[in-house]
DNA sequence: GTCTATATAGCGATAGAC
DNA sequence: GTCTATCGCTATATAGAC
């Protein structure tokens, strides 16, 4: 990992933000450039090709995915309740590093996909011992994506989105613990 | 509704179709011109700007989702088994208009976004009367997002996908019915 | 490592013939 | 109602100065 350059992460962060607020189509190598702070030819000092970019978003995602994976393992409240608290998006960077591979999937970029299957098996493998059954598994799995489409639809951060949060969302995890262990 | 042009319609079709299979960014008046088997001249006689073409396709959405809103209050087996199983995509209209507007939502268009929210509204108070409380339309519906979700990050119709299918959607249909009533 | 300048291609949209 | 031709703009990417 050996400290990567800190103008690449800025170019990186700004791809990211800009792939959740305004969409793939926003996301030009210009745009990126300019809220980033630098030229478009520094941009592509570091990203030769704009391919490059989503490349190095999805190993971004890999990387915290992993982290978060373990947090869930060990959380104290148990892994169900910890993953379907977590699937309410509190914009933080796995939050946004989910949604901005979503954009780049709905783009037709095989690639995103790929990763977003294989974050979600991931998850699956891990929360497979606490529930009941495979049906139990599939409706905690299901209920999760769900969460996080809803709030990955508009990545304006308002929050009129139909997601439950705080009382609702306790009540929420409380019935969908109840029904699949 | 005075029986619309037929080449319209064939337009609206590829437009639909090429955002479903290939994302926003592919569709193109060039493409889509090609794929409707019309110049690029030609489709711009029938919609004079890009955005009369996700106009369109937004109008079609609506009219099919009141259609479905109907089904689902007649169904024989009761709105929320109809309901979850119907989320599972099969490929049929309103499906695609559900996908196709997903994309444009994802690209950062307001209007797809509203449009999007206004139908699962209309869902939402629909099958109210059918559950036990909040939390368990919550788990409905969020379960129900899930499922579109999965099924549209691919558009290529690929069955490799996640979605549970014949024997396991049963089983989930019918946990998810003792779970909500 | 970052910049400006520029090449090349493809986009949405217009004009006008048929 | 559909076509071809073309305009103006913007996208990705390259070249080469500093």
């Amino acid at each position: 990992m050996a400290r990567p350059p800190l103008a690449r992460e800025r170019v990186l962060d700004a791809y990211e933000q800009i792939l959740v607020s305004e969409g793939e189509r926003a996301a030009t190598l210009e745009a990126v450039a300019k809220a980033a702070g630098v030229s478009k030819g520094g941009l592509l000092y570091h990203f030769a090709a704009k391919e490059d970019l989503s490349t190095g978003l999805l190993q971004r995602l890999d990387a915290l995915v992993t982290e978060d994976v373990e947090l869930m393992k060990q959380a104290p409240e148990g892994p169900i309740a910890y993953y379907v608290r977590t699937s309410v998006m509190e914009g933080d960077a796995l939050d946004r590093a989910i949604t901005a591979a979503s954009r780049l999937a709905q783009g037709g970029q095989a690639d995103a996909v790929v990763a977003l299957r294989e974050m979600r098996m991931l998850w699956e493998t891990t929360l497979r011992p606490a529930v009941r059954d495979e049906t139990a598994l599939q409706l905690v799995m299901l209920l999760s994506d769900g969460l996080y489409y809803n709030n990955a639809l508009d990545g304006t951060g308002d929050l009129s989105t139909p997601t439950p949060r705080d009382g609702a969302l306790e009540k929420l995890i409380e019935l969908v613990e109840r029904t699949v262990t």
